[in-house]
DNA sequence: GCTATGCAGTAACAAAAGTTACACTGTTAA
DNA sequence: TTAACAGTGTAACTTTTGTTACTGCATAGC
């Protein structure tokens, strides 16, 4: 573990913290597709991502869901965060977005480091704005573009993620995660195939320029 | 000053805190109406709010508006910690909703005081948490809810941050608010006023019962 | 093979929101 | 006093999004 430590967190942490983390961090490869934190669940422990993807997502009383960001290789979960110091319940839901390896740290050291290093208060610090400014990003693609808009902006995100110029959804999922239905997405994604921009076939979509 | 301060923050910060931001912050007392930041503009300060009330507002490349929510007396802005920290633009525009008494802190004093103090640590990362919740609750707001709905929480949001039960704002302010349309937003007013909840004036709006 | 099922395409329609246009009414400024 | 203007009410219309319903097609399981 010591080894992916040092690789995706040496240049962020001083090696004294580094070696504490291996401490008591335990090593995680979970499958994609597995969720990882639901909305409602007590946290326990804070994950540092070291390969993979996580999407987050919200749900509103009725069950519609809504996909906020993704969390890539060094992020962590401002959320998560927020919530150990509150002791507070979850309020989204995690799900692996590739198959992923983190590094779980039991929420009782997260006082005991912010107060002894300073590049873990700057580390937690920085993911509070990036989580901050990933906000912002969701408010205004909701608020302010319309849904062919956030379309496209969903496929951007997502290659963007996977690495991938194949998106493996059904257009159902993708109406899931941008809150609407599958029929607009079908309507909306037939046109951008029409423009050339992309490939439908049953259960993926093939990227061909955005 | 450091009467007020221990009145709103003598509850969180230790004796000596108190007496370093008596020390290094100064009050500013600012009138209704007043835009105390914009976006893009660089931050040398952070802002404790003493009484009074903030509207935090976001904008798009085409200038529409969008409010975010309000920060109130014994708030800070986390937009504006956040950016402090990565020395970054801010992203949001800030405006006084009612006249407002806020201690301006140097920003250099921040890095000093969450080394030192704990529970100044424990107020920073409160402040995050509580913004993160509000990005949420405004995200489930736009994503969720329709604009009859949104007109209603609005309405509701703003009485609690005045006091009052007269909304002194036209429907074009309203409408830039929500951004949508004015004509939107009277027609959604007369049918609230036809439901008997509130009662129609030019330029301000009297709330019976929501 | 056949059948059940899930996925995608499409039409037709409904609802919500946005737009344009214009009338009316207080208020303000000349 | 009168003209200009800002704020509001409302109708008519368009656009966008959501809904229902039905089709065909591919695949998995029998």
């Amino acid at each position: 573990m010591l080894q992916e430590l040092k690789e995706n967190y040496g240049h962020l942490f001083e090696n004294e913290l580094l070696h504490e983390i291996n401490k008591v961090g335990t090593l995680k490869e979970v499958k994609e597709g597995i969720k990882i934190m639901d909305i409602g669940q007590y946290i326990r422990s804070m994950p540092l991502l070291i390969s993979g993807a996580i999407k987050i997502l919200r749900e509103d009383n009725n069950g519609d869901e809504l996909l906020l960001y993704f969390l890539e290789k060094g992020d962590t979960c401002a959320m998560t965060l927020s919530c150990c110091l509150g002791n507070a319940k979850s309020e989204i839901r995690a799900i692996t977005e590739l198959d992923t390896k983190l590094i779980m740290i039991p929420i009782q050291k997260m006082e005991e480091w912010t107060a002894k290093y300073k590049s873990w208060r700057n580390f937690v610090f920085d993911s509070y704005h990036n989580r901050l400014m990933e906000m912002l990003t969701t408010i205004d693609s909701i608020a302010f573009m319309k849904m062919d808009e956030r379309l496209l902006k969903y496929l951007r995100d997502k290659i963007n993620v996977t690495k991938e110029d194949v998106i493996k959804n059904t257009h159902q999922e993708i109406a899931y995660e941008l809150h609407t239905s599958r029929v607009v997405v079908s309507r909306l994604l037939k046109t951008l195939e029409n423009q050339g921009k992309i490939e439908l076939h049953r259960n993926h979509i093939k990227i061909i320029s955005l």
